[in-house]
DNA sequence: TTCCTTATCGACTGTGCGGTCGAAAATTAG
DNA sequence: CTAATTTTCGACCGCACAGTCGATAAGGAA
């Protein structure tokens, strides 16, 4: 049996592997990523990945799976706030950007690269489930909101439509990645949620 | 040399396969649709989209053509309208959306299918001259129109970033399509245009 | 040292797919 | 009819890549 200091240098290598992943899928484009890649940047030989991981896509799903985690473990305590459901909208989509800026490369890879993987044909992969869950939550709110007044009462549907692109646009759109503040979040979404009733037809121009 | 009618005829058949290329990127992920398929949904062989196309890649990239063409002959006369930038901004969307409801797999592959393409590393491919130039004008009309104040003064690019994500979420997000109305997309344009200077904290719960 | 487990990797296999080839069918011309 | 041309396609080729194998090393434990 191997001793702990062998576990912890497996352990340690697994983490090699799977930092070099992340590394090449920020360079390439996600479904152009060879595990020899993978395997030359992370300073191992491509079968040795194999003795590591079971599959292409087990490095992918672990990947996924630690991200959404981590993601979930700043996103929770924001629900706790007994706040208004709008404030915590807003809080939660902050969060989100706060954490993106933090790591762009893992949450450009949890956000862009899933819809392009093979996926093996079975029933929804297992990271897929915390994205489910992200989209429950902000669309309760958004519903609870409707409900005391703090949203306006359109189809709701479309609004996280809009919202959600409008989102992965401003932090994932464009080639250069660039800072968006807390305050430009909030200013942005406020703006959709509190449209002018009467549109401002032919602004003045002075 | 060959006849009118074979000449005709020959059209047909290239449009035949350009219309069962169609209809498998709107039913398969574009990474994954391959010759054969086109082949089979269009009624052919595989070597004879060979007799009709140069490679995929011509295939993909007349589909591209054609279909930036044919959006563009229906933006150029709204910008020929003599209205303030920001009603030509909104009219150009609207528009757009407009196109989109009128041919969903269309759009749905122009917007989305070019990402995932080989692009042989060459220049950049005709087809994306006119999403370029989409772009352009679009952020044209913010600047003008943020100079002569109809806009918010706020980072244009993130704007540009943000009202692209905005859209694209509203019509491709989701799985099932969902009809989004002119005045849908003109009330979410103007909520972010015109933000409530001060945000409505804790908005009034009657 | 020898034995055993853990780790590494180059070379190989299988497969899927873009693209080609050459033969045959269909069409037109004379 | 025959000959020339256009169209069709199954079978094959080459390549890229996921995944495997077997040989080799590197480290203990005795």
């Amino acid at each position: 049996m191997p001793t702990q200091r062998q576990q912890e240098e497996r352990e340690y290598r697994r983490r090699q592997i799977l930092k070099g992943a992340l590394v090449v899928f920020s360079k390439t484009p996600s479904e152009n990523v060879t595990m020899v890649d993978i395997a030359k940047e992370s300073g191992f030989g491509k079968a040795t990945l194999y003795y590591y991981f079971d599959s292409k896509e087990a490095i992918v799903t672990e990947l996924l799976i630690e991200g959404w985690q981590d993601l979930w473990v700043c996103i929770e305590p924001v629900l706790e706030a007994s706040n208004s459901s709008k404030q915590i909208f807003i809080h939660v989509l902050q969060t989100i950007g706060e954490q993106i800026e933090k790591n762009r490369s893992l949450y450009e890879f949890l956000f862009n690269a899933p819809a392009h993987m093979p996926s093996h044909g079975e029933q929804p992969p297992e990271w897929k489930q915390y994205q489910v869950r992200l989209y429950t939550v902000l669309k309760g709110l958004l519903d609870d909101g409707m409900a005391s007044g703090e949203f306006p009462h359109v189809n709701p549907q479309m609004m996280m439509r809009g919202i959600g692109g409008l989102f992965h646009g401003l932090f994932f759109l464009g080639t250069k990645p660039q800072k968006i503040s807390k305050e430009e979040i909030e200013m942005l979404l406020n703006g959709i949620f509190n449209p002018p009733t009467e549109p401002t037809k032919t602004h003045e121009v002075k």
